[in-house]
DNA sequence: TCACTTATGGATCATCCAATCCGTAATCGC
DNA sequence: GCGATTACGGATTGGATGATCCATAAGTGA
């Protein structure tokens, strides 16, 4: 049965769409309430109504950039293939969804909650994103322990090592491509990585 | 001699030092007048007509930046050792600077300007921190070339990609560390990166 | 038809923002 | 000492900010 009450006359995914969009593009401090009432359509009080702040809606918008575009990370979980072949996934399909000229450049993850504000005003926003963050260090040892398992890397191989050589190298790959440099250079840029995937 | 009118009252350095920590910190959008005031102990009119603006005050941090911290990739350049010491010396001095405890966790150059605003209107803020990381991006490649000239990498190395897998990764170091990555973590994911500085 | 609940649009709130203005103070060349 | 020039402290500017309030609209179950 529909709740009690006036139903909403919005499509809720088509306003995270929208927000997210924006906080992807421009990060959360710069983007303004009135340039999210402008994307979505809606007034502030439904905005507040639905969501109950700002950072309310920037904590949706992450969940539904996961869905959508934040979700291309998740085939480093693919065990139907080599350890090798999953982070080699991860990286270039990474890429491949960054550049994509159907939404701004780079990943909202890794570009989101970097700075540090004293008065820890929006400390759920940077928790939000640092959570993904970590989330996806996890994911990355894990694979990384895989490899280890499957003899493509050696049994005393540096996991913590390794998984940060890559999970940096994905976290700069934004900045690059928001910068200017090109996706195929990127692409090539794996292949030195994925270099280092082998026995000693 | 001295220029004419009255003398300032403060010393610059000591302004400019205090701005960068706060820019370094939170960045240039989220660091107020208010709290640069508060930090330098100038007023507005003190600020303002030293600097002519925030962003020219920002501008001005950065060049701070560059001849204090942000001066340790210049080892990249250091011709009296091999190329391959050369990068590594880069990677794990940055690393140190970044995580010193006596400022502001990363790279401020790394962090800053990368967010962009529709009505591009601090242009000149993002202008000032891409053109440094193009010029390490430069730096790096160059030091690519002598390692293929000294014979440490393969003559057909694809220098684009050496490139920008080793940038890629130095960019990603501060959000690793603002994220709460050890320092030795990352030293030993440098090793890892280096592995790839070989012939094939 | 009648409470009850929720959503909407628009006005509005106090606060903070970067930047400017003004009267005064300090140091110059002369 | 004197005019010119620059710096200073402090108050103030117009505008934008995130968030809230209120009257009204649109649904519910009884």
């Amino acid at each position: 049965m529909p709740p009690a009450g006036r139903p909403r006359a919005f499509d809720m995914e088509c306003v995270l769409e929208a927000a997210m969009l924006l906080f992807w593009e421009q990060g959360y401090e710069a983007t303004s309430l009135a340039q999210l009432r402008a994307a979505t359509g809606l007034s502030s009080a439904s905005l507040y109504g639905a969501f109950g702040s700002k950072e309310g809606l920037f904590k949706q918008a992450v969940e539904h950039y996961m869905k959508g575009p934040g979700g291309a990370t998740g085939v480093i979980e693919d065990q139907t293939v080599s350890p090798r072949e999953a982070v080699a996934a991860l990286l270039h399909g990474s890429i491949d969804m960054q550049a994509d000229s159907s939404h701004p450049v780079g990943c909202l993850i890794a570009l989101s909650g970097t700075m540090r504000a004293p008065g820890e005003e929006h400390a759920g926003v940077r928790a939000a994103v640092t959570a993904r963050r970590e989330a996806d260090r996890v994911r990355i040892r894990a694979c990384v322990e895989r490899g280890i398992a499957a003899g493509e890397l050696d049994a005393d191989a540096d996991i913590d090592g390794v998984t940060a050589m890559i999970h940096s190298f994905l976290l700069g790959l934004s900045t690059q491509l928001r910068d200017g440099v090109a996706a195929t250079t990127l692409h090539t840029a794996v292949d030195a990585v994925l270099l280092n995937w082998r026995r000693s």
